[in-house]
RNA sequence: GCGCCCGUAGCUCAAUUGGUUAGAGCACGCGACUGUGACUCGCGAGGUUACGGGUUCGAUGCCCGCCGGGCGCCCCA
């Protein structure tokens, strides 16, 4: 086999699409319903959106982004990148079409397919889906309460039941400045007993080490300073509202104050869904509050906003493992017309196009197989009823209608398949 | 990007310490049944043993490289 698939990258085949679809239709019923519209941004953008819109010093700007010059003449495309998230460009979009002013709020929602150069592993490709909302234009818990909300249902109508959500909640950025000393402050006395990725973390991103998965360091790591302790009235207040409009949904959830998310514009709130069913790619998805990027990107205003983004390929994985799709096999047609020689194909191919265009799936036979082969394929088509067509028939303008599931067959005019199957169904 | 493990028909797996025409089940095609599916029984097709080198009289099995996959790390969906 000469070409495949290139690393971390796979296809969907039919045989499997149904799943896809089931998911892809649930998002969008969910989102739908609580008023947010689908978005599609182009799948590329200027490198300069992600490093400014996700931060300079993340891994996945540093080293995972898929960036090319295309070197077109004439063209000031210097560098450009396949996405490798999506509320970049959300709200890119926002910002340049001036979304605030048809609207105070703009809720928004996508299904899309993010790249990010990493070594493949289960749960983690180089072309992945995502889906996701966001929420432009209100700093009020009750708005990251709804994102919560729109994920949880999400996941609770597919029937995921062993997911955890994990909250916390991260303050403005001075909290985190403050939090930051001290967190080194702490640490500093047990720098020695740090394994090396946690004393690499030490300046860089003290945070980080709290996400240590060292088990050696769970003991330091749970006597450590509390971010909650570290926020600020307003921020209290708003986690503190979060949660009681989770509560009052029926949203379970669960504290966590290790859960960092280490963007530079993130605040406030952040959440995160896990699930048993996955291996060390954990994440069904995750989200929170956005307050600082658009300032970021340049906007003059601040535009607050909180989104989340769930991996389709994980929930997939999860959803398989539970059994989650057993009851979604694709719909078998209602028919299938066995036709032996040229002028019964004739007959069957303009009969089927009559059924279909009214709605009826039918198929028929294109290989000019045998009836038995014929027969073997309505079979495993699951056909319903299956028709046979040849010469007598067609003198006769009369059929045998069979039904597969008990082999009985009735006799009727071609004219009236219609009338039967429908009645049938 | 780093470490460990893996790669034989479409799929799941065989193939005595390196030994001659690389097998089986499932799936697929055809037939038994000259115009009637499922069950059964035959027959058939399907392989450059991922790919490229090396060692050897001889390599699916050993060595090197490369491509791909899995697990973990980093990070994230």
């Amino acid at each position: 086999m000469k070409f495949q698939t290139v690393r971390g990258t796979k296809d969907i085949l039919p045989a499997e699409i149904y799943k896809w679809q089931h998911i892809e239709r649930t998002v969008r019923s969910v989102c739908e319903r609580f008023g947010y519209t689908e978005i599609r941004t182009p799948v590329f953008e200027e490198t300069a959106l992600f490093a400014r819109g996700i931060g300079e010093t993340t891994d996945v700007v540093g080293k995972e982004m898929f960036s090319f010059n295309p070197s077109m003449e004439g063209d000031a495309m210097d560098s450009i990148t396949l996405r490798p998230e999506m509320t970049a460009s959300v709200m890119r979009a926002y910002l340049q079409h001036s979304l605030q002013t048809l609207a105070p709020l703009t809720k928004v929602y996508y299904f899309a397919e993010m790249f990010r150069k990493e070594r493949p592993q289960a749960g983690r490709q180089r072309q992945f889906w995502q889906f996701g909302c966001e929420c432009l234009g209100s700093t009020a818990a009750v708005s990251d309460a709804e994102v919560i909300a729109v994920m949880s249902l999400i996941y609770r109508e597919l029937g995921i039941t062993s997911a955890t959500m994990k909250l916390n909640s991260l303050g403005n950025l001075e909290t985190r400045k403050t939090y930051r000393v001290a967190l080194q402050d702490y640490f500093r006395p047990h720098f020695e007993k740090l394994d090396a990725v946690s004393k690499e973390r030490f300046d860089k991103n003290p945070l980080r080490i709290l996400d240590s998965k060292n088990q050696s360091l769970a003991e330091i790591i749970s006597d450590a300073p509390r971010l909650v302790d570290f926020l600020d009235d307003d921020s209290k207040k708003h986690f503190e509202t979060l949660q009681s409009h989770l509560t009052n949904l029926g949203i379970a959830f669960e504290l966590d104050f290790k859960l960092v998310r280490g963007l530079d514009y993130y605040s406030r709130t952040a959440f995160e869904l896990v699930s048993t069913d996955l291996g060390a790619q954990d994440a069904l998805g995750g989200g929170g509050r956005y307050d600082g990027l658009s300032t970021a990107l340049g906007s003059e205003s601040e535009v607050p906003a909180i989104g989340f983004a769930s991996g389709v390929e994980r929930l997939l994985m999860v959803m398989e493992k539970q059994n989650l799709f057993d009851h979604l096999k694709p719909q078998p047609p209602v028919l299938f017309i066995a036709a032996l020689g040229e002028a019964a194909v004739k007959v069957a191919m303009t009969e089927a196009y009559k059924l279909r265009a009214k709605g009826v799936r039918c198929e028929m036979d294109l290989l000019g197989r045998s009836l038995k082969s014929q027969m073997r394929e309505a079979n495993r088509s699951g056909a319903t009823y299956t028709v046979v067509l040849g010469d007598d028939e067609l003198e006769k303008g009369i059929v045998q209608l069979r039904k597969m599931s008990d082999a009985t067959q009735t006799q009727i005019a071609l004219n009236e398949i219609i009338d039967k199957i429908q009645v049938g169904k």
